[in-house]
DNA sequence: CGGTATATCCGTATGGATATACCGGTGCGATACT
């Protein structure tokens, strides 16, 4: 019998993998760094626990929130697997035990937040036993946030590159939910990955109905329709605590008992308001961004945005948790066109360490443009005509039909036929990864582009990659190797040198 | 930058209009206090 499977049967109970766990783990086992982009609920856990159990070694995992840990290390020891999990919380007690525990030989998973590799307590501790082969994997999980939280907020997450120098030969795998192209590509380069094993599943969901309008100026009426023609777990988002707490507030005193989370509660109120969203048969749950990361909670027949959300990867994110049972579930957004703006500020603030424009350096400039183009790619996806589902996962490198489902494929009055609206959505993306744009352009039938200003970079950096090339009629058309498309460009100086 | 909460204005009494100040996300570990 196969042995990955026969070890996933005595494990976990379980007789199949799901997409991508198998070569992921097969990647880990012959000592090949990976990056796993899995959907939740896909079992990126596995992926890295199993390792550990089948060469009976350890595997150290890297993870954002002590919650988190807590939760993992709960469940692998449901099923007898030796696991622990190092943080600041511990009583005496526990911190006693674990550290006993790292002795062992028989643990099999140590969890551990980045911020504990400043120390040298652990960085000792990890290279000795990288040097005694106890190693089997270093996995990070939530590798996203080395890209979307590290810059100043966990500046740690960004120094885990060090881990391949700290225990050379231990292979790194890197998982995360959704990572575009961008960010996929900081994960590789900021870990050090070296030549990885690389598996995206797809972002889509199939249950999910987007819909995106704008807030009218009273829209209590419209939330709590909303939440009422829903069915399980309603979970609404709202930018500041404030907000949170007005909405709250106000859905109280029309009879929806919502309860509010924001990291300016204290650990009690959270809990209780997780517990509550967790373990009551239709919770309402008003909550910043601090909410959501691990929360598991399979029928969240709503997920509703009060503002219009930075990043179309973050809204993917927390969109994403609606419908996890695979029954149809609404993900709404109500936003004004001032949201941008005060978002925009917003990150001036975030973004800049400092108030002053005079101290911005080149790198945090840099970083506030990149988050005001995903913003104002949101605001596009928002105010835009195209199908939702298909704009938010181009605008993560992924190119699909229009849904179906969303508001747009529902009441679009007019019809654009598909490669007209793959150009729209081509020209929203932005990206200047060429492979990636390439690789978009290559699954249409045919493109045929009017060369001007906003193409001038795309066809300049396709040439320049040889991915298209002159065609024998002159220099007016060029076209993509291997495929029937052509670019049908003005007359403009053939000159690729830049 | 813009919304929201509070302050101010007007002037035989209450509250509505206008001005002004303020504030704005996500968490770990370690250390310093009550």
């Amino acid at each position: 019998m196969d042995p990955l499977i026969s070890s996933l049967r005595t494990h976990y109970g379980w007789r199949f993998f799901k997409e991508g766990q198998r070569s992921v783990i097969e990647a880990v086992l012959s000592r090949k760094d990976a990056l796993a982009v899995l959907p939740t609920g896909g079992g990126k856990s596995l992926c890295y626990q199993l390792p550990a159990l089948i060469q009976g070694g350890l595997v150290v995992v890297i993870s954002p929130l002590v919650a988190l840990m807590e939760d993992q290390v709960r469940q692998l020891h449901s099923r007898g697997i030796e696991a622990v999990c190092l943080h600041a919380g511990l009583d005496a007690a526990c911190l006693a035990d674990a550290l006993q525990s790292l002795q062992k030989d028989s643990l099999r998973l140590l969890y551990l937040a980045p911020e504990r590799l400043n120390g040298n307590t652990f960085r000792t501790l990890l290279s000795r036993k990288a040097n005694e082969k106890k190693i089997v994997a270093i996995a990070i999980d939530e590798a996203h946030c080395i890209s979307a939280w590290g810059h100043d907020f966990r500046p740690d997450y960004r120094r885990l590159g060090d881990l391949r120098s700290l225990c050379p030969g231990v292979p790194l795998v890197a998982l995360s939910a959704t990572a575009a192209p961008k960010v996929r590509a900081d994960i590789i380069r900021l870990l050090n990955l070296r030549n990885p094993f690389v598996h995206v599943a797809s972002a889509r969901r199939s249950n999910l109905h987007y819909s995106m309008k704008r807030r009218p100026k009273e829209a209590l009426d419209e939330v709590v329709k909303s939440i009422t023609g829903s069915r399980g777990a309603v979970l609404i988002y709202a930018r500041t605590r404030r907000a949170v707490e007005r909405w709250t507030k106000s859905l109280r005193e029309v009879g929806i008992p919502a309860l509010q989370y924001h990291a300016g509660l204290d650990s009690s109120a959270r809990q209780h308001a997780l517990n509550h969203f967790l373990g009551t048969p239709s919770p309402v749950l008003v909550a910043t961004s601090a909410f959501g990361m691990g929360v598991d909670r399979a029928d969240v027949g709503l997920v509703l945005h009060l503002d219009l959300p930075a990043t179309p990867e973050g809204y993917l994110q927390q969109s994403g948790r609606a419908g996890r049972d695979g029954l149809p579930a609404k993900c709404v957004i109500l936003f004004s066109p001032g949201d941008r703006v005060k978002l925009g500020w917003a990150m001036h603030a975030y973004c800049g360490r400092d108030d002053r424009a005079s101290l911005v350096t080149p790198q945090e400039k840099e970083r506030l443009e990149s988050a005001q183009d995903q913003l104002r790619r949101m605001e596009a996806i928002a105010e835009g005509h195209l199908c939702r589902e298909q704009s938010l996962l181009l605008s993560i490198g992924e190119l699909v039909q229009p849904c179906g489902r969303c508001d747009r494929c529902k009441d679009s009055g007019s019809f654009r036929d598909w490669s007209e609206q793959a150009l729209i959505l081509l020209n929203a993306l932005h990206s200047k990864n060429s492979l990636e744009i390439y690789n978009l352009i290559k699954t249409l039938p045919t493109l045929e582009v009017e060369k001007d200003e906003t193409w001038g970079w795309l066809v300049r950096r396709l040439v320049q990659d040889g991915l298209i090339w002159e065609s024998s009629d002159g220099a007016q058309r060029l076209s993509l190797k291997d495929s029937g498309i052509r670019f049908l460009a003005k007359p403009w100086p053939l000159n690729y040198a830049a």
